[in-house]
DNA sequence: CTAATTATTCCATAAATCTGGAAATATGGA
DNA sequence: TCCATATTTCCAGATTTATGGAATAATTAG
């Protein structure tokens, strides 16, 4: 993943709406939204949100399907994670004190080895 | 941490000269780094990189002191840390799987006191 | 084909951001 | 004091971003 990546994908989320959209898209997934209920959902005009969308999915936060009159876009989380990944690991490469703390307090939401329960 | 400064902190690292900045500074944990000689390493113009160290440092994520001359600027971890924490967990909550092979994936590098498995 | 629905593109305006020259501020030394 | 160093603030121009009205495209129903 390059640094180009990152930065496109920091800026898209480093806006109110479209990390509302982002979160909204998570918290629907696997099945996604259509644009139209993402817009009205945020109360956003359609086609602000479309341009809002089109950032987002540049950024290969989130993928799009058309299906019928709608199209569905999802949040893609692989995605998302490798952003996270990067920029922690770019610091955290020399520096395990940053993740350490990070990741006792994420492990109890959800550890690796098994399915996590609250 | 609110909404909000999450937005500052994006936005202050999905900037190329910002993210390379940022990277400079936890690289140099915990001495610091005075503003000019990060200017001079990364070949900006000492007011142009003001304007940026400003940015970062407004949205927390560097501090600075004077001594002497020179103002040294330090990269602050703990809030780089609490950035990417409320980012993760505002989609793991729901999403354990978001979150569990970041974790897997940053193990290795830096265990939290316990060693994972345990 | 025509109409309705859904979403995007086109376009213009307003606002924010990036950049760096010139001037100003802060510190320490002679 | 005056001078050099280190950094910031002031200012302006160039670029990018955010927003939404109007027009356009894609799909389906009748």
């Amino acid at each position: 993943m390059e640094s180009e990546e990152i930065i496109l994908a920091l800026a898209a989320l480093a806006q109110s709406t479209r990390l509302e959209v982002f979160r909204l898209l998570v918290g629907r997934e696997p099945e996604g939204m259509p644009a139209g209920e993402i817009a009205r959902e945020l109360a956003v005009p359609a086609n602000t949100m479309s341009a809002h969308l089109s950032v987002l999915a540049r950024a290969g936060l989130i993928r799009s399907e058309r299906r019928s009159r709608s199209i569905i876009y999802r949040a893609d989380l692989d995605r998302f994670r490798a952003v996270a990944t990067f920029l922690l690991k770019d610091c955290c490469g020399g520096r395990p004190e940053v993740c350490a703390p990070l990741i006792a307090d994420l492990t109890p939401c959800c550890s690796p080895k098994e399915p996590a329960r609250g």
